[in-house]
Order: C-alpha cells, then sequence, then structure tokens
DNA sequence: TCATTAAGTATGC
DNA sequence: GCATACTTAATGA
C-alpha cells in the first residue's frame, strides 16, 4: 500500500505547527516503506541499528533510554506529524534510544542510504531536518540542566512551564493544558509515580493547577513560575 | 459490565 | 524526602 495514497491528507496547519515543511514531508515519505505498531510496542530500539529516518504519519510515540534497573528516561513524546531516528540514520551508529509506540501508530521508514539521497537532492529536506534536530537539542540541554541543578519538585514545575521545550511535542485542545500522565512526567523528571501525584496534589491546592486523568491544566501561569525559580540555586 | 490503566495512599527505609 | 507495594477510581471496549 502506497503511503501517499493513504496520508496524502496531511494537513499543511499541522506540519506548520510541527515545523516540518510540507515538500520535505512528502519527499520524505515517498521514498520509505510504510508500517503500523500497536501501543507497546518498539519501533526501534537503543544500542541496535535502527530502521532509517522515521516519519510519524499517525498517532504518538516516546523516544527513551531504558536502564538495567528497568527505570526509564523519557527524551521526547511526539505525535503525529513527527520524524525521529535522525541520529543513527545519519551517523551510521547504533541507536541513542528507543522508541516506542504509545498509541497505534503509523509510520514511514526511510532507509539510512535513502534518507541521505534525498536530502542530497532537497536542500529544503535538509533545511527541515536540521531544524528538528536542533530543537531536540535544546530538549536535551535542558533537560539535562534540570536534572543536574534542581530538586524534583521545581524539576516538576518546570517540566510543565516548558513542556513544549522540554521535548513534548503532542497537540493541545486548550491553552496551558498539558496531555501527559503521571507516569510519564516522573519518567521525564526523574522519579517515581506517587511522588509525581503528591507535588502535582500540592500544585493543585496552591491553586497553581487543575488535575484530570492524563491532564494538567496551567491555572496560575505566574504562581508556578514563581515556584520554579523559588528553588533554583 | 468488566478489563485495563491512571491516580491515590499507607508504610518503611 | 523518597520509593515500594497496595488500593481505589476512571475509562472505554
Amino acid at each position: 500500500m502506497s503511503p501517499m495514497s493513504k496520508d496524502k491528507a496531511m494537513d499543511y496547519n499541522k506540519l506548520l505547527r510541527a515545523n516540518i515543511d510540507q515538500r520535505a514531508w512528502e519527499t520524505l515519505i515517498s521514498a520509505g516503506n510504510f508500517k503500523t505498531y500497536g501501543p507497546g510496542e518498539a519501533i526501534y530500539v537503543q544500542n541496535q541499528p535502527g530502521i532509517g529516518l522515521v516519519c510519524i504519519l499517525k498517532g504518538k510515540a516516546k523516544t527513551s533510554i531504558l536502564f538495567t534497573d528497568g527505570t526509564e528516561k523519557i527524551f521526547n513524546i511526539l505525535e503525529a506529524p513527527a520524524i525521529i531516528g535522525e541520529t543513527a540514520t545519519f551517523d551510521g551508529g547504533l541507536g541513542i534510544c528507543s522508541a516506542t509506540a504509545l498509541t497505534k501508530v503509523e509510520i514511514v521508514a526511510v532507509p539510512p542510504d535513502k534518507a541521505k539521497e534525498v536530502l542530497l537532492k532537497h536542500p529544503i529536506v535538509a533545511l527541515s531536518l536540521l531544524e528538528t534536530v536542533g530543537k531536540k537539542l535544546r530538549c536535551m540541554a535542558l533537560q539535562a540542566e534540570d536534572l543536574s541543578l534542581h530538586n524534583i519538585s521545581t524539576r516538576l514545575a518546570r517540566m510543565i512551564l516548558n513542556f513544549e521545550q522540554y521535548g513534548v511535542f503532542t497537540r493541545q485542545d486548550e491553552e496551558h493544558c498539558l496531555q501527559i500522565t503521571h507516569e510519564e512526567l516522573a519518567s521525564f523528571v526523574g522519579t517515581t509515580r506517587p511522588n509525581v501525584t503528591s507535588f502535582l496534589n500540592d500544585f493543585a491546592r496552591k491553586g497553581l493547577i487543575k488535575i484530570k486523568r492524563g491532564k494538567i491544566i496551567i491555572l496560575d501561569y505566574n504562581g508556578l513560575c514563581r515556584h520554579a525559580d523559588s528553588e533554583l540555586i
């Protein structure tokens, strides 16, 4: 089945919001192979050869690293349209992280050789990719900074305030609304789920946020900012 | 209505 | 202050 015919209608606004050039997107997905994954299924695995450049057409996925003790550090949560797997595709090395489907996911995987060919022919694709890589590097830098500098309550507040810069690239249906579970938050900031729950309840008691199942709504942006700054070293 | 999964809590290190 | 283990609640098939 041709991915183009199936997903010709990836809407331009969505690409724009995801900072992906439309021509770049279409060029890439016409050069790759269509695949689907169920929730929890691995798209690629850390320290193993990748499947090339992964264009997510539909669904939600995460990139993360797993430690030997079973704990996980999430780097990004991404919703279609999104591109992952750049590093291993272009440096020829093994995967620096794993990518796992969170929902039913449809992707197009562009093999490394093919991806390089496309980039050489179409500078716009290269530019667009550099942009997504740059964005992810910023996320990594922010996460690294927070891991070394702040206690968990502060880190959590900063994560909620900066969730886009922090690596959650999902669509929000309303302003200041973060669609994420406590479990995922815990894996982002490096703690356990109940700990996140208790901090969030604390924020909610102070009127800073409102907690719903699977989402967090920021009520008092400035108040949360004050909390995020109050414990800065 | 039931299975699944998110969120709340009791307890101990 | 935090993690582990257990309980309760919400959701969607």
